[in-house]
DNA sequence: TTCCTGCTTCGCCGCCGGCCGAAGCATCCC
DNA sequence: GGGATGCTTCGGCCGGCGGCGAAGCAGGAA
């Protein structure tokens, strides 16, 4: 590992995100998704010779990976740690920013995807209740899961064994909308996934390619509501 | 607060941190001193022409506050938040860049400031001694302290009254060199101030302007090892 | 008052980087 | 093969921003 404080690197890193085009491509891909060098161009908003050219730059600092398939290439963020620091720094650059008017409504706070586990009031109230009530127990850097959880957990599709496989079991994300953490590493993409494959979730349509948030905006289920409260006691808004 | 995922304030926040020269000046102030604009410009390697219009623009944009004495005009961080993206973008740049060979040696990851609070492997097992013995416990958004641990800390001569009124009493802030969270908040605030009043903690000198990081580094003193080991049990390195 | 110091404002220059259109490959379909 | 689609590379334009020196404006000291 090079020196953090060294400013170059530091440097370097932010200007790759201090450019609006490529701001809007990553914000779209918090969505979790891996989306075509084309569709990125329509969401930011530029021709695709200006995208191609930011998406190697991207790829080239290591914020997102891709993969050729065929005469399509998929776009993803690298990692966790890189969605991390997105919502991190959303977080902040929305505190710092002019108060305006929230033109998603609610849907998006109340809960949404961070890179594919997640977030929102939904994510908080989620890691609140699993730390609080000693079904995740603290260790070194993030969290294990004690018995009575892997029985609650597993009882509502979640894979363990998968999410026991991830560089990070479980671990803290900040959550820029509650300023509170959510819970990331292979048990949040894990419950992410078992609960919108059994339909306690479902993603919400987005309206349009300028309208990043869209893609990451999901809704408890009827079936969710009920899900959640009888097998986690947790009693979604 | 405005849409954070909203390209433009993400953008312009990550444009802040984009140049060498301000982000040199960003590491320097994470030493958690109010810096000058003349020791800020001669840290940033331009003259005070440049650096004055840096800072406005790091004010402007709310990274920073300034404080006005005299004819010196004071820089600090403006708030934990910041800190904490600062460190935690940091650590990302210091994985993504290729990798160097340490040049502070040990030091720094050894034991070192974040902002005003402790980091490196002392702040991460300071905090792992802290959460795991129970002396912590999981709370919403943070960390509470039980009786047991309110008595040990203030036998090592942290102020937790003092602590309370922060914002936050005690909250994550992720480690750059260890990957894992050091203690922040008020109680972190607290800790380093109390352990470098009594002699625990030391600063160590700087060797130069250029070098940003030297500002951080603390080591233990034989003092501090050993009230570390018998007021909280912590055998630090 | 007079001088010195710390900082900011102003004017200018040079360069980096974002944007586009056009052209060049690759892949897939018919 | 012929043509359409997806993406990249190249060349040129232009705005923005970082750099400096000089001048201006406090605040403090003598």
């Amino acid at each position: 590992m090079s020196d953090p404080t060294a400013p170059g690197p530091l440097a370097a890193t932010a200007a790759l995100m201090a450019d609006p085009a490529r701001a809007r491509m990553l914000a779209a891909l918090m969505g979790g998704d891996a989306l075509t060098a084309g569709e990125l161009a329509r969401i930011a908003g530029v021709v695709p010779a200006t995208a191609s050219g930011h998406l190697a730059r991207l790829a080239e600092g290591g914020l997102i990976a891709v993969h050729a398939q065929g005469r399509h290439r998929y776009h993803r963020l690298a990692s966790e740690e890189v969605a991390a620091v997105i919502e991190t720094l959303g977080g902040l650059a929305a505190r710092l920013a002019p108060p305006r008017p929230w033109k998603h409504g609610e849907a998006a706070r109340e809960a949404r995807l961070c890179w594919n586990h997640l977030a929102g009031r939904l994510g908080v109230a989620l890691h609140q209740r699993l730390t609080g009530s000693g079904w995740l127990t603290p260790i070194s850097g993030g969290w294990a899961a004690s018995d009575e959880g892997r029985a609650r957990l597993s009882a509502t599709g979640v894979d363990l064994d998968r999410a026991m496989v991830a560089s990070r079991f479980a671990c803290d994300c900040m959550d820029w909308s509650e300023r509170r953490p959510h819970l990331a590493g292979g048990l949040g993409r894990e419950i992410a996934s078992a609960w919108l494959d059994r339909g306690w979730l479902r993603r919400l349509p987005g309206t349009g390619d300028r309208d990043v948030l869209a893609r990451r905006r999901v809704a408890i289920t009827p079936a969710g509501l009920l899900g959640l409260r009888e097998g986690l006691g947790l009693a979604a808004a």
